[in-house]
This record gives structure tokens, C-alpha cells and sequence, in this order.
DNA sequence: GTCTATACCAGGATAGAC
DNA sequence: GTCTATCCTGGTATAGAC
């Protein structure tokens, strides 16, 4: 059932990337339940009735949102470890990785607010974080788990768990300092973590 | 103004301990916006009045809730680290320290979802947010900061930074395995993780 | 295809009885 | 001190005009 021909409505794609972008707005701001479809709909210039027909209902804008989101934003963050070719020197490749990823999430508050967002309603949509947490993180634990077992120099014994290292140290640091303002106690420069956490994943013991 | 004697008026202890229940119920399972103070009244068994004189407003009683949780649920979670007296072999306190951590978030589906909400919420309660991280989490660090000081055999050059590697290994871990569902994309043991990180930190080379 | 106007429901907060 | 009943606002979603 539904293999019928599509009818000459055609919704406006102007329209339509006008109500992702106040949605995005919106729901970045004030998270999923605190969000009113009369305000994303003011936000992006149009009536409350355009983004019913483009959207089914609230459910349906968030989850084409996350969607949209996680494809477009992402790029940024985790962008420079797929197009990199992760040669040179070990720890000048760590470092410029490291710094580059949290360059990329700490300078956009869009990015962070995302992050939020996506954990606050992972429990009432599980599958928003799935479809996110399955392509640019996933991607990019694989990705420097490869590296590592490809680079035996470093005496790495358990490549999976050096880069849940690798990225987790990053990612702590990002929720610790900005999310949850935890540089107001606990200051800490990047440059000094990323330092850190290169030298130590660079300089393990021969076994 | 306000040096007025207090009223005979003592709001029941017992009520004040269930109005916090249900508010914990409701708050951890639905957010801070989609609770509503209905459901926290029944959920407590008691009218919303009453709930109303126990707390000023809505903001208030998520406020009381957040504050009273802060230090009553994270006791287990960091708690081994203040009394634990910290001495034997490096490698067999980190370990134990990791999987105690580890277990006592993990295993506590309550504890998960204050995380969840914290940080869901942590944009629009900055304040209790940073009342959260400059309570458990930013002593955990300075404890495990402290320790790696004191064991100079470790070569840990950083020790702070150490600490961060440490701790943000597994909180990352807890939040990409468990409340991002990334278990279903790329499992990992605890005790892998573990072993990996305490490996890493106990092997370092000697400069 | 998009707007205006509206139906309908649920939430936060309080007044007043006991 | 706690309950019942109620006020009022603002939300989602849709019907109907253009």
C-alpha cells in the first residue's frame, strides 16, 4: 500500500530548510519538551500550519532535525580524521588530531549545545542517539583504533582501549570544562591536556 | 525585613521526604520541563497544595530535588575514593578504584540519569550544574590528581592531566556505552577498559 | 501551499474549606 | 498543614479561507 503517484504538492524547500533552521535554534535553546511549535514557527518566518504540512507533528520536526543535524554539524568535529591521512610523526599526528577536535566542539556553541540536547533525550529517544552516536563517534573510534594498531611503535598492547582514551580524555574535558563550567574550579589550558595525553599514549614502556 | 519570629507552622517531615521522591521519580524519568506537578503530587500520594507549601514553585522544588540528590546519591559513586586510604601497589589501586567507580555508576540506573539530567538541565540551571561538578566529580580529580603526585614511580609528568585520563576514560565510557547506547555498535568489558587504562598509566616510560 | 482562527487539553499556581 | 476545586495561560494540532 502506497505505491501511489505522488501528487503535484510539492512543499517548498526554501520553507522547509527556513523551519529546520528555527527548530534548530529553538530546540538547541530550550531542549525538546520546553520548545513550542509557535515559537518555531515564528522563528522561522512562517505560520504554525507550514510547518504541520512539512512536518507531521513535534516528534516528527525533532527527529528530522537530529537527523538533518548530526549529518551537517559533524563534518567539523570529527571531519579532519576521516580526510586525514594520519602520517607523520606519531605524536605531531596525535597532537594536531587532538587539537583540531577540540578546537572544533569548543569553538561552536552549536556543537556543544547539540551534545546536550542529544543526552538529555536519549532516554525518550533512543534512537536519535543511536543514529548519532553509530556514525561520527563510532566512525572516529575506529578510526584511531586502526591507527594505533598500525603504528606498533607506540607499545600500545590494546589499540581499542588506547583510542576509548584518546577520545574519551577529549570528550571529558569538553563536558567537564564547558558543559558543566567546570574551568571555574578546576581550570585547565587544552593545549596543557592535549600535551598530556599525547605524551602519554607516546611514551609507553617497552614490554 | 524578615527577623520575624517563626510561625507555629512545621511542614511534616515525612510529606517533605515523599514530595522529594516523587519529584526524583518524575524528574529523572521525564526532564525538568515535561514533569509536571500533577504527576509529582501523586506521585508522592499527596495533593498538589501540599506540594506547593513545601516548595516555593516548580524551579524550587527541582532545585531542592537536584541539591538533595547532589549529595545523598554520589556518596556510592565517588565515595570509595575519600575513604579509601589509597596504599598498596599502584596498579592494583587503580583498579580497584576504576571498577568501584565503574560498578556503582553503572549499576545504578538512578545514578545514570541524574548524569542525564544534569547535563540536560545545565543550560538552563547553570547554577546547579556547577553545584553538582564542584562537589563530587571536582574532588574525585583532585583526590586521584593528589595520589599520582605521591607515587613518583608511576612517571606520570602531568599529574593532573593524569587524573583527567583517568577519570575521563570512564565517565566516558559510561556515557558512549550506556546512556548513548554505543554498547550496540562497539561493545567493550569493563574489565578490558580497565586493564587498558590502568596498563597505560602504570607503564610508562622512565625519563 | 500557506495563512488565520480556533478547538481542545494540560499545566502551574492559588483560594478557601476543614 | 493538607485537601478539593478552580483560574488562567499556553500548548499541540487542525479546519477552512485564499
Amino acid at each position: 500500500m502506497g505505491s501511489e503517484i505522488a501528487s503535484t504538492r510539492q512543499l517548498s524547500p526554501e520553507k522547509a530548510s527556513a523551519i529546520l533552521n528555527g527548530a534548530m535554534q529553538e530546540f538547541l535553546a530550550r531542549g525538546y519538551a520546553a520548545t513550542s511549535m509557535d515559537r518555531v514557527a515564528a522563528a522561522a518566518g512562517v505560520s504554525k500550519a507550514t510547518v504541520y504540512s512539512h512536518f507531521k507533528d513535534k516528534q516528527g520536526l525533532f527527529n528530522g532535525l537530529i537527523r538533518y543535524m548530526k549529518d551537517e554539524k559533524f563534518k567539523t568535529v570529527f571531519g579532519p580524521l576521516e580526510s586525514h591521512s594520519l602520517t607523520g610523526e606519531p605524536e605531531t599526528v596525535l597532537r594536531q588530531l587532538a587539537t583540531g577536535m577540540l578546537n572544533s566542539i569548543l569553538d561552536d556553541p552549536q556543537a556543544l549545545s547539540f551534545v546536550r540536547l542529544i543526552i538529555a533525550e536519549s532516554e525518550r529517544f533512543p534512537e536519535l542517539a543511536k543514529a548519532f552516536v553509530s556514525s561520527a563517534p563510532s566512525a572516529s573510534l575506529k578510526a584511531i583504533s586502526r591507527y594505533f594498531e598500525r603504528t606498533p611503535t607506540l607499545n600500545l598492547p590494546d589499540p581499542e582501549v588506547a583510542a576509548r582514551l584518546f577520545i574519551g580524555t577529549l570528550i571529558h574535558y569538553v563536558l567537564f570544562q564547558e558543559v558543566l563550567f567546570g574551568k571555574e574550579f578546576l581550570p585547565m589550558e587544552r593545549d596543557r591536556l592535549v600535551n598530556g595525553v599525547v605524551h602519554l599514549l607516546t611514551h609507553q614502556e617497552a614490554k
